[in-house]
DNA sequence: CCTTAAAACTTTAAGCTTGAAATAAATTCA
DNA sequence: TGAATTTATTTCAAGCTTAAAGTTTTAAGG
């Protein structure tokens, strides 16, 4: 997350600030949602949370095992977060972290093979839950979508 | 947020389920990203938070005030939840919680006028990054997208 | 060398969040 | 009336989150 210049409100606001403004509720609306959704069946059904699913995702993805520091630029939170996160996996024997052999400050956060087997099936039950949640929406629906929010998402990344 | 049948995993994912995962990536990237954003300016620029916003948000919109339990039903989060950011506005002389006369359970939560001053204030920024925020799309890009968001979250809507 | 700066983490304090347990007041009804 | 239930809220424990401060290790410059 990049800062950018905060503007003084203007004092006769553009129409099209009322519908980007409803676009924003419905957006948050909508992957609060399924957020929320998401967090309630990996607690209830698999006695888990969405910080550690996205932490194992992240870890699934690189065997090899990734520095904390790169995990915490990944997810796009606080490097002192993943420590908490780690931790805790760590404790249920789902992760651990490696020593680097030239640097003794930095260490490999990796996946155990219990913990890949975990995120395995975890990560078949999220695809199907998604497939779920968005059943409202035909695939062309969905594509198109999707394009108009790789549109914003594109114009949002240049700070 | 109710609760719904957890499915166990098809055995093969029918094709759609790519395209809805990859819409929901994108969602999540998205609104996460202007949340961040949000929050960020938030505290840089004015010293407080995206709950707290919320919640004088709700209350803004019911000058005669809302009782505890209707404030946390608006917002989507628990009981206990609005109890503590409650507190803490109260302490900033920004909300306060008025007896109901004929109920000692129950109170109204309300914005002072310093409250509603703060908030007025707090709006029209708000206002103003969101749209900033989503330039990269025309008001005709927003309005399909809200139009295809909307229709998402009827779907969801019906547990 | 060896001092200083940079890099990689962890710890800490404060706040947000939830679900569950606890408290208290109102309502129901036997 | 009085016991049991429902309603409204707060408290609590555990986890997530951040920014800021603190540790330890490595790299750089003189």
């Amino acid at each position: 997350m990049t800062s950018s210049p905060v503007h003084a409100p203007k004092t006769s606001p553009e129409p099209n600030t009322k519908s980007r403004l409803r676009l924003w509720l419905r957006l948050l609306k909508l992957s609060s949602g399924i957020e929320g959704e998401l967090r309630k069946r990996l607690r209830d059904a698999h006695g888990t949370t969405l910080p550690r699913f996205d932490v194992m995702a992240a870890l699934y993805r690189y065997p090899d095992g990734l520095k904390m520091s790169d995990l915490s630029d990944h997810l796009k939170v606080s490097n002192g977060n993943v420590t908490g996160i780690l931790d805790r996996l760590t404790e249920e024997g789902l992760a651990l972290r490696v020593a680097i052999p030239g640097d003794r400050r930095a260490h490999l956060a990796r996946l155990t093979p219990k913990g890949r087997d975990v995120f395995a099936g975890l990560a078949t039950f999220h695809e199907n839950w998604i497939n779920d949640l968005l059943q409202g929406l035909s695939t062309e629906d969905a594509e198109t979508l999707s394009a108009l929010l790789e549109k914003a998402l594109a114009s949002q990344e240049r700070p």
